[in-house]
DNA sequence: GGGCAGGTCTAAG
DNA sequence: CTTAGACCTGCC
C-alpha cells in the first residue's frame, strides 16, 4: 500500500483485495450516494468525502493525511490481509463460489452510536427505506457538515441531539413503531455514558448480551453492532438472507441456533467476513426466494 | 390491494 | 426455552 497526498486528496496504490463498489453497496453502510461508474459521496465520522477507485488506485478527496490515517484507514480495513483470509477460507469448496463473487468486499468499521441506531432501524424493512429514515433523521438533528454540487449534507446526529426527543418527533421522520427502541437506546446510553466504549472492552459474550438490554436490540441487531460498529470478527448476525444462504449450503441446518453454532465453529475469528460475502451473495442471487 | 422487507416484542405452552 | 402473531411504513 502506498499513500499519496496532495491538494485535499489521498491518493492509495499497491490495494489488493478491495473493490470499492462492492464494499459500499453490499449493507453495511447506508449514508452514500452513487455519482458514477465506481464513485461514490459517502458521509461517515462526521466526515463528508467523494471516493473514487480506478484500475490502479483508490482516490479519497476533501481528506487530509491526517484524516486518512485517523478516520479512512480503519474504517475501510486497509491493514487486514483479505487474500489470506480469502485463501484460507477457500477450503470449504463450498465457498468458492462465493468469495469469487463477494471478494473485494471489506468490512467497514463504522460509528458504535449510529450503528446501533441505523440497525435498530433495520428490523423488518427494506434497505432503500432504512436509508430514507436514517436520512430523515440526520436532515433533522444533524449537524452541517458540508456541501457537494449544491446539496447539504449532515452528520449522524448524537446522541444529545436525539436526547428528549417524543415519538411523535421520532415517528416525523417514518420510523413507526421503531420509535420506542430508539428511546430506549437513546436513555440506556444516557443512563450508562460510558456504555459504548466499555463495550469495546468487553468479552463477545458480555457485550452481546450488553447491547441486548436495550429494547429493540435482539440477537440479530446485537451481532450487527458488534460487526458493523466495533469489528469483531467473530460475530455472525443472521438474517432472512443468512439464514436462507447457510441453509441451501448446508441443508442439515434447521435453526438459527444452529446456523450460529455452525458458524462459531467453523468460520471462528472470519464469521464477520463469511456472514458479508454471504449476504452479498445470496441478496443478489435471491437464493432460497 | 395483499405481500414483503438485513427482526423484535409479547404472550402463551 | 421455543413458537406464533402483531407491528409502522413504503414500494412492488
Amino acid at each position: 500500500m502506498r499513500i499519496v497526498e496532495s491538494d485535499q486528496q489521498i491518493t492509495v496504490y499497491d490495494l489488493s483485495s478491495f473493490d470499492l463498489e462492492k464494499t459500499i453497496e453490499c449493507g453495511q453502510c447506508f449514508r452514500w450516494k452513487k455519482l458514477g461508474n465506481k464513485h461514490y459521496l459517502l458521509i461517515a465520522h462526521n466526515q463528508l468525502v467523494e471516493l473514487l477507485q480506478s484500475e490502479e488506485c483508490f482516490v479519497l478527496k476533501h481528506s487530509s493525511l491526517n484524516q486518512f490515517n485517523q478516520i479512512w484507514r480503519n474504517y475501510f480495513d486497509l491493514d487486514r490481509d483479505y487474500a489470506l483470509i480469502n485463501h484460507t477460507l477457500e477450503k470449504d469448496e463450498k465457498f468458492i463460489e462465493i468469495i469469487n463473487y463477494s471478494k473485494g468486499i471489506r468490512l467497514l468499521k463504522q460509528d458504535p452510536f449510529e450503528i446501533l441506531i441505523s440497525f435498530i432501524l433495520s428490523s423488518n424493512r427494506s434497505i432503500p427505506i432504512i436509508q430514507c429514515n436514517i436520512e430523515a433523521l440526520c436532515e433533522q438533528y444533524g449537524h452541517k457538515i458540508g456541501e457537494f454540487m449544491e446539496q447539504t449534507y449532515f452528520a449522524f446526529p448524537d446522541l444529545a441531539s436525539l436526547n428528549n426527543l417524543s415519538p411523535s418527533d421520532l415517528r416525523a421522520c417514518k420510523v413507526g413503531y421503531r420509535d420506542a427502541y430508539i428511546q430506549s437506546a437513546i436513555q440506556f446510553i444516557d443512563r450508562y455514558p460510558q456504555i459504548l466504549s466499555d463495550i469495546e472492552r468487553m468479552t463477545y459474550e458480555q457485550a452481546y448480551s450488553t447491547l441486548q438490554k436495550i429494547k429493540g436490540v435482539g440477537p440479530k441487531v446485537a451481532h450487527c453492532v458488534l460487526l458493523f460498529g466495533y469489528h469483531k470478527m467473530e460475530s455472525f448476525p443472521v438474517d432472512v438472507w443468512i439464514e436462507r444462504g447457510m441453509k441451501h449450503l448446508y441443508p442439515q441446518l434447521k435453526t438459527i441456533q444452529e446456523i450460529q453454532d455452525f458458524a462459531r465453529e467453523n468460520f471462528g475469528h472470519h464469521s464477520g467476513i463469511v456472514q458479508q460475502y454471504l449476504f452479498y451473495y445470496a441478496i443478489n442471487h435471491k437464493i432460497g426466494k
